[in-house]
DNA sequence: AATAGTTTTGCAAATGTTTTCATTTTTGTC
DNA sequence: GACAAAAATGAAAACATTTGCAAAACTATT
């Protein structure tokens, strides 16, 4: 009563053929017979046969597994990015094989580590900012790799993103153009997470090519949640002394930070001008809408599977990865300083 | 030059010593001497080896893989349960193979069938609503498996989720309470979602046990969007006769519909009441904050992912799945009709 | 220094496939 | 119906490991 798993000499069996041919019925179906074929075809479905990859993989055979490691599936913006990319890779007859790191390098050192260890075709990484022994791994396996996300010129593998210092650029310039001086900023923690560092410089520079600054208590600093934004900007506008824009570092911080004012009978943007990052599902239809910088996450998705496909399969050409660039979208939150 | 990738034979030799030592160092590290551990350590080192963990799992060993298949990661309710599931079963040393089917059972099939072939250690899916061939498969597999999200007396399968007719029926209450009795209900397709469909039969149960009913022009249906539900709650308040309370199928579609009434200047909860299902991130801070029923994601996802492992390494007892109880979160988008 | 017991190691078989090469079967041509 | 060519199949080696068993190397005891 043992019925243990089918496996491939079972299946031969019950063909009365050999396994080379159920294997090869499977792999070069061309190779064989038709009235063969059907035989197996049916011994297989007889026995429940499930063909065991790992066995094949041992042979050097692609497994069809590519390993993505995120800091968290739980944002907006990375669940987007991660709908778009497995998709896509997906369509091509890959699996993903999902981790994440919580924003601690170490635990992504260790999940890239697992990954090889079950010989993914390839590996794909959020940001540019790993631990030098992540590239050293990475680098040294020869599995190709594809940076998301973020791009950059000088990065050290091929990257398919936006540039997060433009994006930071664009609305801090949008901001200072429409005659904001009081200027509050509302950002994720920077550590270990470069988008939010870069999106934050490209906010001050383009404020400093003006003159302007980001007053001290106005740099606010809030985890990634419309609650956590909500309170942190009612406590800043309930001060005596108040910021006519707030910039915000995504679009969630943007949304608390709109239920904040709306809560306080602040009018936007008449009394105060909000702007996020990224362009997430709902931010355009907010009422009032918001005025963001758009990051093609989905866009990102697709071209980074495409080109990890690429990689994987050895066609040349499209190598070097891409910059998809991001867009300023003026909407309804922002308006001329009073 | 080749420089082909370390194998487990070379790390023996570089170690001096034979293959079953190496093998043994890290299967079963009490059984070989610490100064021999070290030496093969530094040789795993020296050459960059990584264990195969394909050629393990060919000897019957877990491979240490679940396979997690869901409808889309890219809703925000998914992708709180997606993250607390692979957080805790990371924890666990397992790591997730995550596919998205779209709504169709058919790709479902094809996906669980995949990842069987992957010889994952156990198997995640979403909702009791799976094609034949899908339970079949699993059934004849004997490979562990959990349903997520909804929970059943009846599941052919243990699972653990919360109870989404129960869900429905609440808020039908709720919003029949409060004496309304022109209602709208604004719900995502049904097929291939038996989580949309219970939610909308709850509610009509609850309608209906008070002599209500939604009217033949006021059921609508969208996709999942902020903008999709916008738009139609939009066009359905601009109509003549027009219903004082709108149940939405989701907290998405509720922030939808939240946004149009903001757009036309009616106000909630005071002309119109509206409600959601799910308790999202963000509903609680929105302004005017959401009255919904909170489906426990995290709580589920991480309950699911202990029921799986345990599952795996046989662990008896807990074996029959959990009910994870919604609650009705009374807020301020609903009120008494005027 | 011999013995018995224990710890450590190596040999060889096993795991579920794929693939090369040789052999057998089929097909087409005259 | 014989022959060559082509197509289909099978045998055996290979892949990167693990593991049961036996041999070897140490320890402790006398």
């Amino acid at each position: 009563m043992k019925e243990k798993k089918a496996d491939i000499i079972a299946v031969a069996k019950a063909a009365r053929v050999s396994p080379s041919t159920v294997s090869r019925s499977f792999n070069h179906p061309e190779l064989v017979k038709a009235a063969t074929r059907k035989r197996i075809d049916a011994a297989v479905r007889r026995l429940g046969y499930i063909r065991n990859r790992a066995a094949q993989t041992i042979h050097g055979i692609r497994g069809g597994t590519i390993g993505l490691i995120v800091p968290t599936v739980d944002h907006a913006i990375f669940a987007e990015l991660i709908q778009s990319f497995s998709e896509r890779v997906e369509e091509q007859g890959f699996t993903i094989l999902l981790a994440s790191h919580g924003y601690r390098l170490e635990r992504e050192y260790a999940i890239a580590r697992k990954m090889l260890e079950h010989r993914v075709d390839g590996m794909a990484l959020i940001g540019l900012e790993h631990s030098e022994d992540t590239y050293g791994l990475l680098q040294q396996q020869v599995t190709p790799t594809v940076l998301l996300w973020n791009y950059s010129d000088e990065a050290p593998m091929p990257c398919v993103g936006s540039d997060n210092y433009l994006a930071g650029r664009m609305i801090g310039d949008h901001v200072a153009r429409l005659g904001h001086r009081s200027i509050a900023a509302v950002f994720p923690p920077t550590s270990g997470n470069d988008r939010a560092l870069q999106r934050l410089s490209g906010v001050e520079d383009a404020l400093a090519a003006e003159g302007l600054k980001i007053a001290d208590g106005w740099r606010l600093e809030t985890p990634y949640s419309v609650a956590a934004a909500k309170e942190k900007v009612a406590r800043l506008i309930s001060l005596p002394r108040c910021p006519t824009a707030i910039v915000c570092g995504n679009d969630v911080l943007a949304w608390g930070a709109l239920h904040a004012l709306r809560r306080e009978g602040v009018s936007v943007p008449q009394d105060v001008t909000i702007t996020g990052i990224g362009d997430f599902h709902g931010s355009r239809d907010f009422e009032p809408s918001l005025t963001t910088v758009r990051i093609p996450a989905r866009t990102i998705g697709s071209k980074a599977a495409k080109l990890i496909v690429a990689l994987i399969t050895k066609e040349s050409g499209s190598e070097s990865g891409e910059l998809v660039p991001p867009e300023l979208l003026i909407r309804s939150t922002s308006g001329p300083v009073r």
